[in-house]
DNA sequence: GTGGTCTAGACCACA
DNA sequence: GTGGTCTAGACCACA
C-alpha cells in the first residue's frame, strides 16, 4: 500500500516545475528579470541552497540565463520556449493517462471518458 | 506568486482519494474487511482519529460499511464502486484540463496534445 | 438556547417510565413478582435508594404492590393497567404535539403530516 | 432489560438535532451570523472538536455554511430549510408511533387516540 | 479572530 | 478486539 503524504516530489523538482509554468504560460515574459535568489528563496520559504538548485537546472534547460554582474533573466527564444510548453503538457497528460490505468481503466475507456468529458 | 509544496490537501483527503483508488481499482475487493481503524492508522503513519475521519467519510460515501464490533468491509455494491471509479476519472482528467490551461493552452491545443499522445 | 444534554429526565422518573412501559406493554404480567430492590438497583446500575423511590411511586399508582414478607407484584387491576397506558400514550403523543410546535407548526400543518405519514 | 439512561444519543447528534430545530423554528434567521465555533462550544459546555463536528454535518446538510475567515452563516436557501423542517417532522411523528407500538398499541388504536387528544 | 486540521489519549458499548 | 465518541490542546491559513 502506497501511503505518501506530505509530498512525494522533491521540494526543488517543485519549483522547477513552477517556474516553468510561469514562464510558458508567460507571467514571466522573454527577456524579462526575475528577482535574487535570495529574494525568491524567501518568497517560497526555502533554503537559498534549494533556490539556487532549480534556478541552475532551469539555466540548464535553456529556460533561464545569467549575466555575471547584472542578474538573471528569462530566455528570450521563444521557441524554447514552446519546447518547454510542450514538454510540460506531454507530462500532465502521461500523468493523467497514469492515473486513470491505475484505476483499473483500460486504454478504451480512457479515451471515451475523455470524449465525454471535453462535451 | 502561489508557492504552495506538500501539496496542499489535507492528510484525511489525501486517505481518502488513496482508499478510493484501492477500491476502485479492486486492491481491495468488494466484501473484503479492511484492517482496523488503528491498525490503518499505524500503517500510514497518522493519528487513529484522522484515519477514522477518513473512514467515516468512505462510509458515507458508501464504498466501506462497519459492523460496530467486528470490523470495516468494502461494499459489496458493484455500482457504488463504478460510480466512484467514474467520478474519480472524471477528476483526474478536469485536474488535466485545468492544468493545461494553466499552461496558456486553449481547448483545441490540448485535445490535439492528447490526441497526439495517445499514438 | 436550550441545551440539555445528559438527560434531562430525573433518573427514579426514566425508571417510572421504564417499568410502566414494561407493565402496559405487558412484559411483566399482572400478578407476577418482580425481583428485589437491590436487584433491581444492579441491573440498572442505579443507587438502590434511586430504585426504591421509583418502586414507591409505581405502588402509588396502583400499578405494583408489596407483600411485606413475599415480595413486590405487578397489580392484577387489569383496568389500572389500561388506565395507566392511556395515560402514556398520551404523553407521548403530548409530547409529539409540543416538539411538532417548537418547529413552529400550526395545528393543522401537524394533523396533515400526520395524517399523510400514516400512508 | 434494556435501561438506558442518558439518552443513549452521542452528544454531537444532540447538537445537530437541537440545531436544525433552531433554524427551522426561525430562532435563527436564514443568512444570519451565527456564534464562533469556540463559543458555541463553550455555551453548550462541550469541546470544540465535538461542536466542530456538530457544525459541519449541518453545513453537509445545506443548513450552514462557513467563510473562511468571516464565521458561520445560516442558510439563505429557504426550500432546504423548509425540507429539514418536513424531515424533522417525520422524525417526531415517526418517534411517537414507535413508542405507542411498544406499549401494545395496534395502529387503529393509536390513530384513535390521537384524534381523541386532538379535540 | 475565524474556520479547519491534527495529534494524543481516554473511555464506552458490544460480543 | 472493534468501531465510535469525546476532551485537551496545538498549529495553520487567511484577512
Amino acid at each position: 500500500m502506497a501511503w505518501e503524504f506530505a509530498g512525494g516530489q522533491p521540494i526543488y523538482q517543485q519549483i522547477i516545475r513552477s517556474m516553468e509554468i510561469q514562464i510558458v504560460s508567460g507571467k514571466y515574459h522573454p527577456g524579462e528579470k526575475i528577482p535574487a535568489v535570495r529574494e525568491l528563496a524567501a518568497q517560497a520559504g526555502v533554503n537559498p541552497n534549494t533556490m539556487q538548485r532549480a534556478l541552475t537546472e532551469l539555466e540548464r534547460e535553456g529556460l533561464l540565463y545569467s549575466r555575471r554582474t547584472s542578474g538573471r533573466f528569462v530566455t528570450e527564444n521563444e521557441s524554447t520556449i514552446r519546447e518547454a510548453r510542450r514538454t510540460l503538457a506531454e507530462q500532465f497528460i502521461s500523468e493523467m493517462f497514469k492515473n486513470l490505468e491505475n484505476l483499473g481503466m483500460k486504454r478504451g475507456e480512457i479515451i471515451e471518458a475523455i470524449d465525454h468529458w471535453k462535451e
